[in-house]
DNA sequence: TCTCGCCACTTGTATAGACAACTTCGACGG
DNA sequence: CCGTCGAAGTTGTCTATACAAGTGGCGAGA
């Protein structure tokens, strides 16, 4: 086993996390199978005890390992998933619904990035980000308003693509793999601009989804999805085998 | 401040975690206030920098704290929200955020189905259904409507539950396994009984969230839950692959 | 053969010390 | 007045060391 490499940016302790789940995933160590040991660790990827215990330590947290006191630390076994909200295209959405998809991109800049937005994307404030407004329209009513701030990290050509043609989605998404999204989700009275662009009188309200994806650690965007809420609806169904969902049973 | 007491059969990070959640749950440190700095816990409590770290570190990603490098460390802000599709007892999520949790029974009656809650039961308009009105609290302010009609052939013996001791969730999960949930979220304006229950105004819009269970093929219940649209959220975050876990700050 | 106790090894925790990275703020100089 | 620099203080990480707690196996003795 090659000694981790030090001169990367990332902490220590997480250059041995991601090597240890890269073997993983690589195979190399399989379920139920054994890894070294701590001081082995130790000795063969070149760091201290205790940082190779922090990694492992936290690799157990997270479901990867698991770990007997005296024994020693293991391959956890898959747990079964559900998925909970599936990300889709809304373009592909309408489209399964026979309708026809048109949109307007209303704004489109780079912006220095407000204390709320830095925190959304673990930037620093006023850290430069991309910005994008734009309204989705079926069958020629407004159902979406599409406010997307991006991380020029991950996106430095995010600003040159025409989002008429193809949707932010299928952009973002083609430049790497998504490996988490956090959904929220809430109800509001939509300021002047969202409320103009979807035609809402005044006391009506909006349903607001605000998703963060993330990429290999880095947050890649923020999306904040305003839609009608009397004309529009999220819905969802899951099947539980079993037991296998959440520790309490459903209400 | 006292110093830990190092007799407990606990760890000690475990001790400092706790002494930090009970001076905010008593109200010593308020939402937003600065804590007092690593070094100065570590003279305070008597234990090593490195213990009062990892005490603050784990209690930051649990969300009680948010940590700023260089800055320091503060009581985070508590929104209170729910697991996005993840179906949990209203009372176990208020008493995770170490909130009080009580209920009021607004209404509890049978009735004969309308139309539209015969379609949504599968049952027949006019049959008989069961029917509850519930105002959940937490610390003294609304939080959620549970409006709920329940299959009687499923639970007959729901109107005899005393709902402020046992929650309609409870309830019904000890009659047998759900096994599907369909959820669908829809942003509005509530009407009068529920705006004056949760104390909204007038143009004040509401998140509701209307679920379905399913046991064995059966409509057991749709619940129709409210929340205040501004202070509350629906939250949930999936991780898809490796790497995803960490960098991320959960809110 | 069975049981007990010991030993080697593993993970869990705690500490002291060091340095890095970052923020804030005030002093200084233009 | 404004910008720059630096000092002080804060959190983040890494190391070396030590001991506690738990597991598994081996051997001595009944």
């Amino acid at each position: 086993m090659a000694a981790i490499r030090r001169h990367e940016t990332a902490p220590l302790y997480r250059q041995v996390k991601d090597h240890i789940v890269g073997r993983i995933l690589a195979g190399d160590w399989h379920e139920g199978e054994r890894l070294p040991s701590e001081n082995e660790l130790t000795r063969a990827l070149g760091v201290s005890r205790m940082t190779a215990h922090r990694a492992l330590r936290e690799l157990s947290v997270e479901g990867w390992l698991t770990r007997v006191q005296g024994d020693g630390t293991y391959v956890a076994e898959v747990k079964p998933q559900s998925a909970l909200l599936e990300i889709r295209d809304i373009r592909d959405e309408i489209a399964e619904r026979g309708r026809a998809h048109d949109c307007r991109v209303v704004h489109l800049a780079r912006q220095g990035a407000t204390a709320e937005v830095a925190r959304a994307l673990s930037l620093a404030p006023g850290a430069p980000v991309l910005h994008s407004l734009v309204l989705h329209r079926e069958g020629g009513t407004p159902v979406q308003v599409e406010e997307r701030h991006v991380n020029p990290a991950f996106a430095p050509g995010y600003l040159d693509q025409d989002f008429t043609r193809t949707t932010a989605f299928e952009y973002l998404g083609g430049l790497g793999p998504m490996d988490a999204a956090e959904h929220v989700i809430e109800a509001e009275l939509p300021g002047p601009v969202v409320r103009e662009l979807l035609g809402l009188g005044p006391a009506e309200p909006c349903l607001l989804v605000t998703r963060r994806t993330w990429s290999n650690g880095l947050v890649v965007s923020r999306a904040r999805l305003s839609h009608p809420g009397s004309r529009y609806r999220l819905a969802g169904r899951q099947d539980y085998l079993a037991n296998a969902v959440g520790k309490g049973t459903p209400q």
